[in-house]
Formats: structure tokens, sequence, C-alpha cells
DNA sequence: ATTTTTATTGACAATTTTTGTCCAAAATAT
DNA sequence: ATATTTTGGACAAAAATTGTCAATAAAAAT
């Protein structure tokens, strides 16, 4: 009920402190700057997949769980601006069900 | 309840022929080629928030409707590649709701 | 208290993404 | 047939994003 308001990069900074790790470790494992990692962790950088996975399987997370976890940082980020940002997600969920319901099949999508 | 699975561009266009005007007039009053704006009926190219409050101007729409419909294609087009759409949805709203209540000031965002 | 390690931050070049236009071809209307 | 409209690829320009470096500060260790 809290976790959920905490950004990508706070839970990171807290699996990687609780381990006492370095930036300097972590960041090696994912074959990148401290710097870019300080980053992650203040939000002003953006993982990729692979280093999502790589950190979920470092903090030993749900990578699926860690990945929501960015992508509404993302798109809360998006949105608080915006005054309307409430119908915009409700519209957007209809619009997804809609999308998938006629592309049944591959990813492709003409939108 | 079938106005919410249009795009954009889509509602951009039936208006636009609902009114027998070629992209030419409409692209001219929007100050941009006709190619683009065929491109923002496709949702190839993305309008700008001055283009937006043009075309409500235009076609007699709420500009705040017409900002959700825009809003909405882009998160959903961000999403519906991912599973866990509608979990990011549901939490990036708790988290608008949260940034919000700690800036409860002016409209520049840590995050 | 000094040294060593770690963290922070701005600046930067490189890359990627997005933008709008031009142009030629296709489609449509007259 | 001619004129008008629409389409879509290619392109340069602009904007946004990326990761690193280097200098500095902060923290921890000895």
């Amino acid at each position: 009920m809290d976790a959920i308001k905490k950004t990508f990069g706070e839970v990171i900074r807290q699996h990687r402190e609780q381990q006492n790790l370095p930036l300097r470790k972590v960041a090696a494992q994912l074959d990148i700057d401290t710097s870019t990692l300080a980053k992650f962790e203040k939000n002003l950088r953006h993982p990729n997949r692979e280093h999502i996975t790589k950190l979920a399987e470092m903090f030993a997370l749900d990578e699926q769980d860690l990945l929501v976890l960015y992508l509404s940082d993302r798109v809360a980020y998006d949105l608080v601006g915006e005054t309307n940002s409430e119908q915009v997600l409700r519209v957007a969920e209809e619009k997804i069900k809609y999308i998938r319901s006629k592309n049944t099949v591959q990813g492709v999508l003409g939108f």
C-alpha cells in the first residue's frame, strides 16, 4: 500500500543499500557507469529492458513487478501535469482492450 | 460508447470529411503541410497542443475532450504491447495522486 | 585527521527519435 | 481528360535521450 508510491529508482536504491552494495558493483553487473546507475536511481535516466531484467535478478525481485513499477512511473510522469489524467487513463484502458480484441493475432499493430 | 474506440486521427478526419473540407484548407489554418495533416489523421505524426486547440476550434469540439482523446491514444499505444498494462494504469493513477498530494503547490515536479 | 572509497552533478558528444516538408504517384472528383 | 485531393517514401533539421567523463562533495575507513 506504500510500495506503490515509490518510484523505480527509489526501489532500486533501497534494495542496493539493503545489501550494502556500492553503485560500483551493481553498475558493473549492468555494464554501465556508476554515474548512469546513480541517475537510474534518481530517475534522471531510463533503464532499458535488459537493465530491468538484470536488476530484478540481482535483487531477487519479480521482473514483471519491477517492469510495472518502471512503466507506471513513466505514465504518471507524462500525465501528472494534465488536468484530465484520470479520464485519459480510463479511455486508454478501453482503447487497449479494443485494439487487442481486433489484433487477436500477432504483435505488430497498425494503430 | 463507440467514440472512445476511435483514435485522435480518425476523429479529426471524420469531422473534416463531414464538413467536406480538403486537407488543404484545414492544413492552411494549422499552418502546416497537407502531408503533415494527413499524417496526423493516420496517427503517423503527433500534433502539438496548438494544433489540438485549433482543431478543436475548427470542428467545434471540446478542447479537453480532444486532448484526452489524443493523450489516451499515446498511453494506449505505449502500453498495448505490455502484458501488465492494466496494472500499470492502476499504479500510475495512484502515483499521480500521490505526486499531486505532495506538490500541492506549483507545476514543476521533482519526481 | 588523512586517506580511500563512494556518491553526485553538470557538461558533453553520440545516438536515436521525432518533426515537418517536398515530391511524385495514386486516387478521386469534375 | 483535367483538375483536385490524398498518399507515402525520403529527407534534412530539430529535439530528445543516452551513457560517459571529470571534477566535486560526501561518507567511510583506517
